[in-house]
DNA sequence: ATTCGCGCACGCTCGTCGTT
DNA sequence: AACGACGAGCGTGCGCGAAT
């Protein structure tokens, strides 16, 4: 194994000014430097990683805490991951995805372990139980999505609130005066989650202040359910002109699943989903849809966890305001009526 | 024979000091 | 002032000698 004293005999200078170069923590002649740099090229360097830590008491390391549960739509979280890892290795850290679902004591483990230098915590709920031990551990942290109480916490999200109420306003702008709501599996519910908890209470205030009647459902994650579903959220309200989808796994059967209860979209159903663009687009019809802007959420918790980690000023709480892109699927009432009469 | 405590090595960083 | 070198110390595992 070729190492930093190895390098530093070659290139004729100390393995601290070798170390330097390698951090760029104090000038350095560019003589030296480039000396230095050729005989890590002629000998083929490799900082070794855990001894750096251990002289640093830093693994260069971001824990990423995902636990598997249920209701979970993986590849929207695989994004996650994939933005957190892509801005991790831009301030050379990696990532160490903990999927465990042993909640607090497992997350204290990590710290003490010394395994990670900090932690990104993703499906975050209201009252989470994580979230005590977030804040007396002695290494930093950063939520993406943010519980009731946020007080000595870093949480960055989209502001499914506003998010929820921006899928009622484009439906009732359009003329929509019933409107159902197709929601994230109920295990999601259930625990409480907070994006799927707030979308939804942002929909409903958003409906009540508009006079819009309203039905939700949630769905599981397989064609069944969703056909399930939407029959239960037609028979509530067979009135209904609109939906909003806030389940990621559903959407690619939403469009079908009302063709076979009777219902085009965008006819005679008009349809929103929250949700990443891409799958809005990928969906036969395409969705209008309010943009959960996953690689942004991932690169900004990075940002901030190294941030902390370097002992800058972050803010609290960082709420991503919704976007909505328009697609087929939200045409012009009159247009839509339209085109229902006339195709039949 | 087993247990215990101590010292050391590993590769690197960083505070401090010396040299030009 | 700029640059380079020195050496302590980081956490853990191993070997050695002493004690039981």
């Amino acid at each position: 194994m070729v190492t930093i004293a190895d390098v530093a005999r070659h290139a004729g200078v100390a393995p601290s000014t070798v170390s330097y170069v390698l951090t760029g923590k104090r000038s350095i002649s560019a003589d030296t430097k480039s000396r230095v740099r050729e005989s890590i090229r002629a000998l083929g360097y490799q900082p070794h990683t855990g001894e750096r830590a251990l002289s640093a008491s830093r693994a260069n390391v971001i824990g990423l805490v995902l636990p598997l549960r249920a209701g979970l739509h993986l590849p929207v979280m695989m994004r996650f991951v994939t933005a957190a890892v892509t801005a991790a290795r831009r301030h050379e850290m990696d990532v160490l995805l903990m999927t465990a679902e042993d909640g607090a004591p497992g997350l204290r483990r990590a710290a003490d372990s010394a395994q990670a230098d900090g932690f990104l915590v993703l499906d975050v709920e209201m009252e989470d139980d994580r979230v005590p031990v977030l804040r007396e551990l002695a290494k930093p942290s950063v939520l993406i999505g943010h519980p009731t109480a946020t007080k000595g916490l870093t949480c960055v999200d989209l502001d499914f609130e506003a998010a929820g109420a921006k899928c009622v306003d484009h439906l009732a702008d359009l003329g929509h005066r019933s409107i159902g709501f197709l929601g994230a599996p109920s295990a999601v519910y259930r625990r409480n989650t907070g994006f799927a908890h707030r979308a939804m209470a942002g929909f409903s205030a958003a409906a009540m202040r508009r006079g819009i009647a309203t039905t939700a459902m949630p769905a599981e994650e397989d064609y069944e359910s969703v056909l399930r579903s939407v029959q239960a959220l037609i028979r509530a309200h067979p009135a209904m002109t609109a939906l909003v989808v806030h389940n990621d796994a559903a959407l690619a059967w939403v469009s079908s699943c009302l063709r076979a209860s009777g219902r085009k979209v965008p006819g005679d159903v008009a349809v929103v989903a929250i949700c990443p663009d891409e799958l809005a687009e990928q969906v036969s019809p395409p969705l209008t849809s309010v943009r959960l802007p996953v690689e942004e959420l991932g690169r900004h918790a990075v940002e901030l966890l190294v941030g902390k980690l370097e002992g800058r000023a972050v803010p609290p709480l960082l709420l991503l305001p919704p976007r909505l892109s328009r697609r087929v699927s939200t045409p012009e009432l009159a247009s839509a009526r339209f085109g229902a009469a006339s195709s039949g």
